[in-house]
Order: structure tokens, then C-alpha cells, then sequence
DNA sequence: CGCGTTTGACCAGCGC
DNA sequence: GCGCTGGTCAAACGCG
């Protein structure tokens, strides 16, 4: 990697540094300027051969050091994009492996197996409750439903961070829905409910909401089908809702189809990820597809920044780093 | 009064 | 065939 465009400035900007005895006064400070012009001005050249010589080696010695800096600073940056192509490759590999068992198994022909891969996906994106929310792409699922109703269902979800306290089933999504069931279902204690889109009459597409049965802060919304009309609002609500918001304590983060769809099967290169951060921020306006890729990235430099806080190496240095740039100007 | 929600009944698929 | 389960329907209800 090219290092050239690294700037190994910590940008201090430091001023000399002087104790507190030296506060002197302006008059006093002039006065010893003075003498040392004076005494400087009283050297020979020889002297002043000497100082130039010395002067250019500290300048070399500063030079080798950032140098030295710099090379170290590319390593790390070197190191870590390999860390972060490994954790690509991993994620990607998990999917994989994920959607070969998906393949092989009969299981998922069952009807209760869909409420358990709701787990199972949650337990592989989210392993602990520091992570936000995610969705897959699934049309896969399809496999598990009646064959006969639902032949090109789409399917994707979508996790929604909320309250565990919040029994309210309500995903905001930006479109309407109208709720026309709901069902406490065998292998989950929360009721799971189901809406269908009431914004187009003709709309096919319907949503079921349920809380996480291994953590009741997650609501998990499952969409089947696409929508046949535009989006209701030209600025959808598929947002990061604040939590500070006592009433819609929502925070829905989706990602990028991890998927086990077929249709990411079909693309002839696997999905990458850029390390452009686009943070959600409240009435942002985006897609679906959107606000997946965007939460994925976010996920991923935090596993990124998590991992460089975490590691000696990079936090030694970069105390190193400054105590050496303060030494220096001191 | 219109609209959305609630909730018990009903239907269909699946396993035993 | 029976029971279990998820999904859907529709009457009752509440709210603005």
C-alpha cells in the first residue's frame, strides 16, 4: 500500500513549550534576545560551521524518525485492511455455509423451522446485544411456506432495536399498513403480528412483526412480497429514530442482503463493502436496499475501530506517536 | 361515521 | 384421521 499519502502529522500545531518560571517580562526577554544576537554575533565561523553541521543532523535524525514513524503507521494500516478482508471473507464464508445448510436440509420444508432461522440469524449478526439491527434478503424462505400461495414471494427482514418494556408491534417503514391479525406462536412468547399494506388496494405485500425470542429489545419484521406502487412518502421513515424519544424508542439499522438469496447467488462477483461510512441520521431519506448497505458499513467500521482501540500495538504507538512529537518540541 | 385494532373462529398444511 | 400450528377472516370495539 501506498504510504505516500499517509500524513504522519498529528496536526498539534505545538507552540515551544516553556515552564512556568520562564513567564517573564516582555522587557526581560527582549533584553536576553539581545545577548545571545550579541554573543552569537561573536562567534567565528568556525562556530558557526559547527551549528549549521549540527542543525542539519538533528533535521536528519527528525527526518529518520518520521520516517521510521511513517513506515510503522503503513504497516499497521497494512494490517489492518488485512484484518478487515479476513472479517469480510469470514461474514461472507458464515452466508455461505449458512445457505448450503439452507439447501441440504429438509427442515426448513417444516413450518416451524422459519421461526427458528429467525434466531439463528440473529444469534450470527448480532451475537450479543452491542450491535444495532440488521435485515437479510431471503427469498429463499420460500422454501419453508406453502408452496402452492407463495412461488415468487419475496422475503426480506428487517431488526428493529426498540425497547423490551415496548409491547407495541410498530415498525415504521414509511408505508401503511394495516394490521389484520395477530398470534402467539409455539416457540416465542411475544405475540407476532401481521399487517398487510393498506397504502394500494391491489398491494400483495404483508408484514408479520414479532420481538426476538432471545432478545426481547429486537423486534424482527418480516416483508413477503414487493410492493407494486411508490413509496408513500417521498421522505421515509426507514430512519434511526433517536432513543432519546421516550414514545418511539426505535432504532432500525438494516444491512446489506447477507444473503441467502438466490438472486445474490446469481451476481458474478460477491458484495463488497467500501469503507465509506454514511451515518443514518434522523429523516434521512432512503431505500431499503439503501439503509442495508449503509448499516453494514457502519457495522463493519465499528467492528473495525472496536478491534484497533482494542489492540496494544496501535494504542502504544500512537502514544508514542505524540509523546514523541512533544518531546520534540520541548 | 369511517378507519384501524382486537380477538376468537376458522382454514390449511404437516406430522404422527 | 386426529391434533398441532401458523395464517387469515370478520365481527366487535374503540377512537377521532
Amino acid at each position: 500500500m501506498d504510504s505516500t499519502w499517509v500524513n504522519t502529522s498529528l496536526g498539534l500545531n505545538l507552540v515551544p513549550l516553556c515552564s512556568a518560571d520562564d513567564h517573564q517580562a516582555p522587557a526581560t526577554m527582549q533584553h536576553e534576545l539581545e545577548r545571545d544576537y550579541a554573543q552569537f554575533q561573536g562567534n567565528n565561523a568556525l562556530v558557526k560551521e559547527e551549528q549549521v553541521a549540527s542543525h542539519h543532523d538533528v533535521l536528519a535524525e527528525e527526518l529518520n524518525r518520521i520516517s521510521v514513524e511513517n513506515k510503522k503507521l503503513t504497516e499497521m494500516l497494512t494490517a489492518l485492511c488485512e484484518n478487515y478482508n479476513s472479517l469480510q471473507s469470514h461474514v461472507r464464508e458464515l452466508m455461505i455455509t449458512k445457505q448450503q445448510q439452507n439447501n441440504s436440509s429438509d427442515i426448513y420444508r417444516k413450518r416451524k423451522a422459519g421461526s427458528e432461522d429467525y434466531n439463528n440469524v440473529i444469534g450470527l449478526i448480532s451475537p450479543g446485544t452491542n450491535t444495532d439491527t440488521c435485515s437479510i434478503s431471503d427469498d429463499q424462505e420460500n422454501s419453508c411456506k406453502r408452496p402452492k400461495e407463495h412461488t415468487n414471494l419475496k422475503i426480506s427482514r428487517v431488526y428493529v432495536r426498540t425497547d423490551a418494556s415496548d409491547t407495541r408491534l410498530i415498525v415504521k417503514d414509511g408505508y401503511q399498513w394495516r394490521k389484520y391479525g395477530q398470534k402467539v406462536t409455539r416457540d416465542n412468547p411475544s405475540p407476532r403480528a401481521y399487517y398487510k399494506c393498506s397504502f394500494a388496494p391491489s398491494c400483495p405485500v404483508k408484514k408479520k412483526v414479532q420481538k426476538s425470542a432471545e432478545n426481547p429489545c429486537v423486534l424482527v419484521a418480516t416483508y413477503e412480497g414487493e410492493h407494486n406502487h411508490m413509496h408513500p412518502e417521498s421522505r421515509a421513515e426507514v430512519t434511526l429514530i433517536a432513543p432519546v424519544s421516550p414514545n418511539q424508542n426505535q432504532q432500525l439499522i438494516t444491512s446489506t442482503p447477507l444473503s441467502v438469496s438466490p438472486s445474490m447467488a446469481k451476481r458474478s462477483a460477491p458484495p463488497t463493502f467500501s469503507c465509506d461510512i454514511n451515518r443514518i441520521s434522523p429523516n434521512t431519506t432512503m431505500c431499503p436496499q439503501e439503509t442495508e448497505a449503509a448499516a453494514f458499513q457502519q457495522f463493519l467500521i465499528q467492528q473495525m475501530a472496536s478491534s484497533l482501540t482494542k489492540d496494544p500495538n496501535f494504542t502504544s504507538a500512537l502514544a508514542a506517536a505524540i509523546s514523541g512529537r512533544i518531546s520534540d518540541h520541548s
